[in-house]
DNA sequence: CGGTTCCGGCTGGAGTTCCAACTTATAGGA
DNA sequence: TCCTATAAGTTGGAACTCCAGCCGGAACCG
């Protein structure tokens, strides 16, 4: 069976193997899409779906006009494969490509950190920061409620003249953005915890009186500096996720 | 930016469209290569990859001599994106393939449903089971106990001569099973909180005196059935998941 | 009429080629 | 010496091609 593998599985797990032992270590060069040509005695086309597929865990960055490079830091689990949080806050951004109805909105605020946000943001009280709260609707129902603070000095700033914003949708998680500006970003789930709802979260939410809400902390990082930290509440503390499996990943 | 996109891009937001809004019901036959090049007049290379992109997506899957397929049942999130689990139970399982160091030994054994195993799995009580005790390490150091109980009659049985059968490694959690027999699985997630350890756990966990553990109980169901319900029970009620994001997905 | 064979169509792996856009280093000119 | 123009190398998108293995239906034969 071994030897029936595709062609371009044996350079993958070459070069995953020379990178995680340290022979590619972090900043290193990869060889080049024809290096990879001679040197393994394979077509084109395998170099280039092997340079994909370690690009896509993480294992190694593209960049156009110059090579292929060992990403600067062990990647632990790649973003597309664990999301932790795919299942809370961006939970209907997900969703959406597939035809599930989830609508939301959004609101901006300016505000100051309170004693917890300074805390987990790694600022001093009252600092300023930018809240954004958000409304998640599934059928028309509320399903989720978030709050996500990040510090107002963040590059890139939220636009400062039109606060406080207002929308439905479209609106960035931190995740995407920093994403978008080339950065490894970790995240902190600091507690996961079912509570009693508050009145302002139960009026929100739509919820009869009795049932709890699952509430979620998170933070996030970009290297060392926290860029986000968020504050989840999902109706209920009973909830499903369906997906299919693909039948050969 | 939108006539710079990949010509595939065209192709794949199409057929997303068509399968979503029902115009390709669950079943129906995505058209061949051949079809979609001439059809959007383009290559065979876009078209290949649009049908890649839309069974990674896990929206239609491909049979070799007969064709693409629409999924039976809408994809509400594919597993590669979403798993709830992946910082939970086969964390280790997802991060042996990056270096890092997390060894894991389990133990199966034959037992009966407790009262509250028996109605997450919808057995009576007393009901044969067969359990499974994980003990993960990374660094030598315990860091994460579980315990999943499957209904005993459950294909692929659990082997009955060897019981209790132990082992380091290499044993398929329930999802990986299922989803060789290609079914789809769904999972509620039940409960997430943290508590204070039983003496037991702090033992396993060598855990210090004060300290709160994380709790999950989880079930995965294949269609209606739930075919494995698992405690998971990590040590602090603080954890941290570090991963790069791929600059373009 | 029923079973068997055969052929066309399809997927998926692989190779080859071309090109635009970009990076980097080098050589030459001010 | 410093700046600039050029050339070589690289990625990433795309087209075209070939082939093995598989599937299904149609034709054919007993």
């Amino acid at each position: 069976m071994a030897s029936s593998d595709p062609v371009y599985l044996r350079i993958v797990e070459d070069l995953r193997r020379q990178i995680i032992d340290g022979t590619l270590p972090p900043g290193a060069l990869i060889p080049s899409r024809a290096q990879l040509t001679r040197r393994y005695g394979v077509g084109e086309t395998a170099a280039r779906h092997a340079l994909r597929v370690l690009a896509a865990e993480g294992l190694i960055v593209g960049r156009v006009g110059s090579g292929h490079y060992v990403r600067p830091r062990p990647v632990l689990v790649p973003l597309h494969r664990a999301r932790w949080s795919d299942h809370h806050a961006p939970l209907a951004a997900d969703l959406a490509p597939y035809g599930v109805d989830v609508t939301w909105v959004w609101r901006l605020e300016r505000g100051v950190a309170s004693r917890g946000i300074a805390e987990r943001l790694r600022l001093r009280e009252a600092a300023p920061v930018v809240r954004a709260r958000y409304l998640f609707r599934s059928n028309g129902k509320p399903v989720q409620l978030a709050f996500s603070y990040e510090p107002a000095d963040l590059a890139p700033p939220p636009p400062d003249q039109a606060m406080p914003a207002e929308g439905s949708n479209g609106r960035q998680g931190v995740i995407a953005r920093m994403a978008a500006a080339g950065l490894t970003v970790s995240e902190i789930v600091e507690s996961v915890r079912t509570r009693i709802p508050e009145p302002a979260e139960r009026d929100a939410l739509d919820l009869p009186a009795g049932v709890n809400v699952l509430h979620v902390e998170r933070t996030h990082l970009a290297g060392d500096r926290p860029v986000e930290t968020s504050d989840i509440v999902m109706s209920g503390d009973r909830f499903r996720v369906v997906y299919n499996l693909p039948v050969r990943p």
